[in-house]
DNA sequence: AAGATTCTCCAAAACGTTTTGGGAGTCAAG
DNA sequence: CTTGACTCCCAAAACGTTTTGGAGAATCTT
C-alpha cells in the first residue's frame, strides 16, 4: 500500500515499529522483521521520498550544472561520464539531477536555487573557469561539490582535472623532437583553466626549446573557432609547420582551414579530447585524451566523500594526458 | 533565513501569512504582502524543496532511463535533448533526473522503484520497444509518461517519433528511381520499434517496384553490428548496389566493409541520424534525420500535457524524415 | 444603527516519514 | 522479593511547508 500508516494496520503494528523492521533495526524481532518483509514486500510498498527526505534533511539529489553555449554542451564523452556518475550515486540512494541554464539567466543563479532550496545534497559542476563565481558561491555555503577542472580558487576544493599542461608540453617537444621549429597554438577561450593550463604547457615548452611562443591564435573551442584561428595563424610572414590545439572540435576547423591554402596539407596538427569523429578525419586527427576508466564512477565517489565531509585535500585527481596517434601530427616539418 | 518560521517571527506575523503573501494571495494586504517579500528577498529566503513537495504530493521531478547499453547511450543528440527538456520543465518548476539501470537490474525495475517511491510526478522513456514492458507498467500504475519512439501498445500513450517508414520507404524509392535494382537493407534489432520500422519502409517501398526484399541482414545497432551484417550482404551470391543502413553507426560500419572488398567503393549507401561523423567518413556520409526544432521543449511541452491530465491521443507526434545528402548515396547503380 | 460584506490575518491540521525517549514484559542474579 | 539488564514494542515529536476554516475589524448597505 501507498502508506506507512495502512501497512501498520493491516499488521495490527505500530508505525515506528513497521519503519524500524523495514531499516532493520535491532529491537524489533525477528520475527516481527520478516512478517513485515514480507507484508511490505507484497503489497509493494515504498517509503515516500519527500516524507524521508523532509526528516532526513537530505534531499537525496545532486545536481550538474550544464553549461548552455548551444552546440557545445560539455567536455567529451559527456553522457557516458554523467550515466556512469549517475549510476554510482544511485547505488548510494542519491539521483543526479540536471540542471540546465536557462537563456538569461547566470548559472550562479542555478546554483543559488538549488542549494538555497535545499534541493540538492552536493554539486557537480563542469567546464571551471580560473575564477569561478559557481565556486565561490558553494564555498561560501558550505555545501559539498566537486568540479571537472581545476580553477586558481586560494582555497582548495574537490576536482577532477587532466593534466593539460603536461600533456601540451609534451606534445609540442615531441614535435621539436620531430624537428619542427614553428610550432603554433590554437588556444580556447583563456578565462577557463583547462585553456589556459594548455596554453601554458605550450609556451613552457617553447621557452625550453629556446623558440619563442609567438604563433599563437585564441578562439571558441568549436570548429568555427579553430578554422578562424588556424588562418590568422596561417597569415602570418613565417608560418607554421605545426598546430597544437586546444580541442578536437578546434583541430577539425583547423584542418578545414589547412585544405584551403596552399601547403597547409603539409602542416602537422594534433587535438585533444579524442571525439569519435577524429578518426574520420582526413587526414585522421591525432589527439590526446585523458586517462581513467569509467570517470562517471570516479565524479561519484569524490562527490560521496565530499558528502561525508573528507577534507577536500584528498578530493583532488589530477589524470595523465596519453596520446591518441593518427596520422594528422606526423607532415614533415620542413613544409611550405 | 532558513526557516518560514522564522522568517515569519522576524516580521511579527504568522507563518500562514507569510507563505500566502509569497505565494500573492489576494487575502493579505498589498503592504504587507510587500514587507515580507522584501525580507525574504534580503535574507535570501527560499521555501525547502522537500516540504513543499511533501505537502503538495508532488515530486516536482521527472526521470528520464537511460539505456545502459554501453557506447550506444541512447538517441542521436540525446544531450541536447535532455538539456533542451530540462530547461523547459525547469520554467514549470520541475526537474529532470537520469535514471541510468546498473547492471544487472532492469529498466523496469528503476521504473518501479521511481513511481511507487513517489519519486516523480511523470516519466520520459526512450528507445521503446515494440512491446515494451516499461510502458505496461506505467500504464498499469496510471502516471504520465512521454517516450521518444512509438510502441505496438493497444493502448495509446503519448509519444514523439520519426516517421522511420516513410522515410525508409523514400530512400528506397530514391535508390530505385536512380536504376538501382538490388537494393539492400541493414536493419537495427528488430524488437526495437524504431529499426522495425524503417525496415517495413525497406520492404514496403520494395514490393512497390515488384522487386524481392530478400538483401537483408540483422545486428547491433552499432559500427560493429553494421560491419558484419554489411560482410553478410556483400557475400551474396547477387551483391546489393546499394545499401540502406537503419542507423548511421551501422552505415559507418559498412563504409568499413565496403572498403575490405572489390568494388565495394562503387556501392551506394544511406544511414540515418546525421551524427556529426557523418560530414568526415569518406566518403562523406549521406543521411536522413527527424525534422523539428528544439525536441527536448516538445518533450518537456507534452510531459506537462500529460501531468496537466490531457488524454493520450491528443499527445503524439509523428515527425517527417529529411533527407542530408552528402556523398554517399550518389555512386552508380551498376556496380560490380 | 443593524446587518451584510469585505479585508486582513491566523491557529491548527495535514503531508508520511524517522527518531526520541521511554513502557511493558521476561529473565537472571542478588 | 527486589534489582538490573534485556527484549520487544510504541506514542509522540519533529522535519517545513500549504491549505482549511474561520475570527476580528473595518467598510458598505439599507
Amino acid at each position: 500500500m501507498a502508506n506507512l500508516k495502512q501497512l501498520a494496520q493491516s499488521l495490527g503494528l505500530s508505525i515506528t515499529t513497521v519503519s524500524r523492521a523495514l531499516d532493520g533495526y535491532a529491537d524489533v524481532s525477528a520475527a516481527t522483521r520478516e512478517r513485515v518483509r514480507e507484508a511490505a514486500e507484497k503489497t509493494g510498498y515504498r517509503p515516500n521520498a519527500s516524507a524521508r527526505r523532509l526528516r532526513k534533511q537530505r534531499a537525496e539529489l545532486v545536481a550538474v550544472t550544464l553549461p548552455s553555449d548551444p552546440g557545445h554542451i560539455g567536455p567529451p564523452h559527456f553522457l557516458d561520464m554523467l550515466s556512469g556518475c549517475a549510476e554510482h550515486l544511485a547505488a548510494a540512494g542519491l539521483n543526479l539531477v540536471i540542471a540546465p541554464v536557462p537563456r538569461g539567466e547566470s548559472e550562479l543563479e542555478i546554483c543559488r536555487r538549488f542549494v538555497d532550496g535545499r534541493r540538492v545534497d552536493a554539486m557537480l559542476l563542469v567546464r571551471t573557469k580560473r575564477r569561478d563565481e559557481r565556486v565561490e558561491f558553494l564555498q561560501s555555503r558550505g555545501i559539498p561539490f566537486v568540479t571537472n577542472g581545476r580553477t586558481e580558487s586560494l582555497v582548495p576544493h574537490p576536482f577532477i582535472d587532466g593534466d593539460g599542461f603536461s600533456g601540451f608540453r609534451a606534445a609540442t617537444l615531441r614535435f621539436h623532437a620531430a624537428g619542427h621549429r614553428r610550432i603554433g597554438h590554437i588556444a580556447g577561450p583563456q578565462e577557463y583553466y583547462f585553456a589556459h593550463a594548455r596554453c601554458r604547457g605550450w609556451q613552457a615548452a617553447m621557452e625550453e626549446c629556446g623558440l619563442a611562443a609567438d604563433l599563437c591564435a585564441e578562439g571558441a573551442p568549436l570548429e568555427q573557432g579553430g578554422y578562424l584561428a588556424a588562418l590568422e595563424l596561417l597569415r602570418q610572414p613565417s608560418r607554421p609547420t605545426a598546430l597544437v590545439c586546444a580541442t578536437d572540435e578546434m583541430a577539425i576547423g583547423a584542418l578545414r582551414a589547412l585544405r584551403e591554402v596552399d601547403g597547409g596539407n603539409q602542416i602537422s596538427i594534433v587535438g585533444h579530447d579524442d571525439l569519435p569523429m577524429g578518426a574520420f578525419t582526413s587526414p585522421p586527427l591525432s589527439t590526446m585524451r585523458m586517462t581513467g576508466e569509467n570517470l562517471g564512477a570516479s565524479f561519484a565517489s569524490l562527490l560521496l566523500r565530499a558528502i561525508a565531509g573528507e577534507p577536500a585535500e584528498e578530493l583532488q585527481e589530477i589524470h595523465a594526458i596519453e596520446f591518441v596517434d593518427r596520422d594528422s601530427h606526423r607532415r614533415p616539418p620542413l613544409a611550405a
